[in-house]
DNA sequence: TCCCATTGCATAGATTTCTAAGTAATTCCT
DNA sequence: AGGAATTACTTAGAAATCTATGCAATGGGA
């Protein structure tokens, strides 16, 4: 029979159920509001991929592909194919840069621009939503617990 | 003029951070998480779709796959689709249930039993890291008010 | 000036996930 | 017993995301 400290290690490792990882937890809770945002935006037309790029598009108008893509946080490719539907749908326009050829302002139409108070009455109100009967000391401590989670993993290469 | 009443109010519309949206911090957490969970499972050839089906029958092996999908979360075209490639890399065997031609039941094979505790060290790891320097307290917190969180968002429909 | 590294975007291909609709086995009701 | 409803899984097709690679415009150094 192995010593107590060796299986204690052992039981520690056989036994992680997910109610108890942060992870898991996270991943749940992302699973419930992407749901939510994507019924209450289909009706108007905007899928979820296109949702991110028009938050910041909604207060950084003309940023090029590069710059969009590192505020929004995703790959460039991802941000291609983002836009290019995001065209289809008359939500924005691409116009070439004439100072440098290589760049690609993306511009928002005026039908996206109306959608946008709308729209961010719709995210608002999902954060309500979730955070109904959750004590204002609570919902702090919360942000800054989960923010400093993704600045942790977010320093750690591999 | 609008009255002040009005005023706040679309202010508290027009502008709506991200820092302060529940919904995008748990989002980036969430993308934190994957991205790391990835980068280490992969070495095991076991991708991330993979991962939570393994979890899941690590500690019940021989669901069928509507049982699996619910546990796991997932709808049941996911579930075939994970299936398939875990057939494919030798993590699974599909046996049709005798008592029920319409059910498969899904067994681990011996080499994906011996991935287990490898695998749930690693996810272990990553919680560790997740949760470094956090105090016990805001973590338990934290614990509660994300599952309260998506159980508000789950009682939802539209 | 001309070559080459860098920069900005795009394409290709894979994975993960969904909704909607299909098929096959079982069960239930008359 | 036979048809209808239900159950379990599958297929089809779309979307969102990634890594790896390609191409074209730009700029810097010999």
């Amino acid at each position: 029979m192995p010593p107590p400290s060796a299986k204690a290690k052992s039981v520690r490792v056989l036994e992680f159920p997910p109610r108890l990882s942060s992870g898991y937890l996270v991943r749940d809770a992302h699973r419930a509001f992407q749901r939510l945002l994507e019924r209450r935006i289909t009706p108007y037309g905007v899928t979820r991929g296109q949702w991110y790029f028009l938050r910041v598009l909604w207060t950084h108008d003309g940023l090029s592909q590069r710059e969009l893509s590192a505020r929004v946080g995703m790959m460039e490719p991802t941000t291609v194919i983002a836009l290019r539907s995001m065209e289809r749908s008359g939500l924005i326009h691409r116009l070439r840069s004439d100072d440098d050829r290589r760049k690609v302002r993306v511009l928002l139409t005026a039908k996206a621009k109306r959608l946008r108070n709308e729209l961010l009455a719709v995210a608002r109100t999902i954060t309500e939503e979730a955070e109904a009967g959750i004590d204002m000391r609570d919902l702090a401590s919360f942000r800054r617990v989960i923010a400093r989670m993704t600045a942790n993993l977010d320093l750690i290469e591999r």
